[in-house]
DNA sequence: GCGATATAGTTTCCTAGGAAGCTAATTGGC
DNA sequence: GCCAATTAGCTTCCTAGGAAACTATATCGC
């Protein structure tokens, strides 16, 4: 009696739908972005400065799971189109601070909102009860498997 | 009376609980897939051609939700690793037909096991009446909203 | 059956990000 | 105080994939 090989179908795991799904939020909310020429990570760090000015480039690195290296090509094109700015920490000068530009602060409620609509679209139509057990299910998996990234990519 | 600005925080949308789970889920797989010298676009590409050899690019490329310059490029590589084969179609000689060659077919069960023990890991501790409350809310905005494109990147 | 059009796949160029090594600045051991 | 180790950020090289132009083949209109 040997055992049967079972290779589970793609669609088998839960995995598969989340990241099918996922994957489409994503992209409907890099299209509505793109109007504003503005990309899902620039996206994302823009709002992260906007509740917290003067934020170090390491410590984006550590909240969007990007290197550090990614960050500071990230950093360079936002400060290109003048949505933030980048300024040596005076008293230990390896160290920068991030912080929105003008601009950037005017942007950012704009993108939020496009962010709400892309939301509404995907989810709009989710039962409350359902689309709460959804998301307490995946903060039970972050908390209890320790994710810390904020997801970009 | 003037409007608050009301700039929602990224954590405030079930997009952005799938997306993180679902980034976390990924690169946990490729983690493993990488001890195969397997990448995920690879994996799923082997997955498909395992339940129907000899695929046209063209197909995998809808099935995949990648360019057909991208599965070129896909396929070339795993060509150069032996584990599918290119054929050109007889009656059409624009036409491929990829399938898998023998040590694609040797690996694609260990794969498998590979992306079952990841599921496992994030996903095995859901009660099964909400693993499948989430696999139906992630069908039903599939079907809904007419997506196609299996995930991949 | 022959030229226009359509289709399959490839190629070139470009972008975003990771890995790893690099530089500058700081801190700690002694 | 000074040299080693650490830390912050940057740079170089590499890979994967998208966009669009390109090639080869097939089909359609007539």
């Amino acid at each position: 009696m040997n055992k049967p090989p079972k290779v589970s179908p793609l669609d088998a795991h839960l995995g598969y739908w989340l990241r099918f799904v996922s994957n489409h939020v994503s992209h409907a909310l890099s299209a509505k972005l793109q109007a504003r020429n503005v990309t899902a990570a620039e996206w994302v760090m823009l709002r992260q400065l906007y509740d917290a000015d003067g934020v170090a480039p390491s410590e984006l690195a550590d909240q969007m799971g990007m290197t550090r290296g990614a960050i500071s090509k990230l950093a360079d094109r936002l400060v290109a189109k003048s949505l933030i700015t980048r300024r040596t920490n005076k008293s230990d000068r390896r160290c920068q601070e991030l912080a929105l530009a003008p601009a950037g602060r005017v942007l950012v409620p704009r993108l939020a909102a496009l962010a709400d609509q892309n939301e509404a679209e995907f989810f709009g139509d989710l039962e409350p009860a359902v689309r709460s057990l959804i998301e307490n299910a995946m903060r039970t998996i972050v908390r209890r498997r320790g994710l810390r990234a904020v997801p970009v990519d």
